[in-house]
DNA sequence: CGGAAACCTTGACCGAGATCAAATGGACAG
DNA sequence: CTGTCCATTTGATCTCGGTCAAGGTTTCCG
């Protein structure tokens, strides 16, 4: 893969009403020049499935969220294992005012487009508004929880409860962005590869497909050609995956 | 253990030279009355190996940050497997602010002494002298890359890798806080008991036992008691990490 | 000093998941 | 339709770390 990438800044839009950054600088709070500020210092880029977006090391020039498509963070050892250490889906965040260099790789795992922000502007901007640089400890804090979380699938479940934390994951957030409610079956397209669930769930490709034919086989999840899964039972899968049944908050 | 615990507040010091926070606090845009403010909702107190600070699901009463001695986040399953998700070393923030319940328990592993700050008074001065909100981002950024550093580990390594990773995190925090430097051999005692190391790891306290002797017998460290830890060389070390030895990086 | 309770080490065995290998299926170009 | 490419599935075997069990050390307390 090319480790340059076309910079060229995508102002597709002159306002941009889906911009997550926007919905969430929204607030009581608001002033009216800050949204414009933002909306200065804003602009969108697309990358292709498969690209990186940005390098562990790298300069990172920008800050911005998900518009659509699935980025993903993933960390390489010398020898090429690999670990996918967050998957951010339509409305994360990417980037970290006030460092300079990226830790980790950011791959854009399916087609992606971003709604980015120059980075100095940006820390600049957060520096005179509080309530932005507010909006931003929260999500960092969610971003924290969603890591430990993780920590807990990755050092203690057994395979099949892996895979079936990553399925009621996606389809959590599927539903909550499609608002639908959580009872009732659930239809999703799976974005992810077994070799990017694999990394990310710290398996091999091979017993995620062994695991999803299982879960298949006993009823929990159906499948139709690689992608397309339905959840007849959310609460099954969610016992499956060793969690709190109700414990169902939608993030 | 008993779930409620004394809530005493400890106004041991009047002043306090030691705080972590007020020394994070200090800086060229600090105000001289914003630290008076700190003061005043500030407390210590001190907890007893083993004691539960705070339970999941929990209301959190205070934020505030390690004194002296370790404090872990662990999170439980119903069956009783256990992952410690954070080490919190002295200099080390605990708490959401912004949250009203505790997303993981948090635990004495040794004796403890903590800086408190009423929550409340906490938030409201969060809100009003914007640097203490900016240093808590950039505190909570750093916890998020210690996370995701340690998903790595889980997901990856194996357990001599694991073992290794752990010992050289802890001596590189030893070694900081000391003001020691890098080379030559770094001494420390382990404040953590095999069981605990291993609900860090993601292993059990006979793998890690097993794995410490290894590392013994193969001169990576040298043990006294049980607990007596000299690292010969801590690039050796590294090697064993699966670490890059050239980012050695001091937090 | 003696006994109990933690904590730690070591051994024998087993199994979940890794590894190596091959077959299947779907998408797409020609 | 046919061949190629890639993702996925499935099978056979191996191995690392878990499990169960026994014994050793240290600490603490009467």
């Amino acid at each position: 893969m090319d480790r340059r990438m076309t910079l060229k800044a995508l102002y597709e839009h002159s306002n941009c009403d889906d911009c997550p950054i926007r919905h969430r600088a929204v607030c009581a709070h608001c002033e009216k020049d800050e949204l414009e500020q933002l909306e200065e210092i804003k602009y969108y880029r697309s990358f292709e499935a498969g690209q990186t977006l940005i390098w562990s090391g790298d300069q990172m020039s920008f800050v911005g969220s998900v518009v659509s498509g699935i980025a993903s963070l993933t960390q390489t050892m010398e020898d090429g294992r690999t670990q996918m250490v967050g998957l951010l889906l339509p409305s994360d965040f990417v980037g970290r005012p006030g460092r300079e260099v990226a830790p980790y790789d950011v791959q854009a795992t399916t087609d992606l487009v971003m709604c980015c922000f120059r980075k100095k502007p940006f820390e600049q901007l957060m520096a005179t508004t509080p309530h932005i640089a507010h909006r931003l400890l929260q999500m960092t804090l969610d971003e924290l929880d969603a890591a430990r979380e993780w920590m807990l699938v990755l050092g203690r479940k057994t395979a099949r409860e892996k895979i079936a934390s990553l399925l009621s994951i996606i389809a959590r957030r599927d539903a909550s962005i499609n608002k639908a409610g959580m009872a009732g079956p659930i239809v999703f397209d799976l974005p992810l590869t077994r070799e990017a669930m694999a990394d990310y769930l710290g398996l091999t490709l091979e017993t995620v497909s062994r695991q999803i034919s299982a879960l298949k086989r006993d009823g929990v999840i159906t499948l139709e050609g690689k992608r397309h899964v339905t959840i007849p039972d959310m609460g099954r899968l969610m016992e499956e995956a060793g969690d709190d049944t109700d414990g169902g908050f939608l993030v």
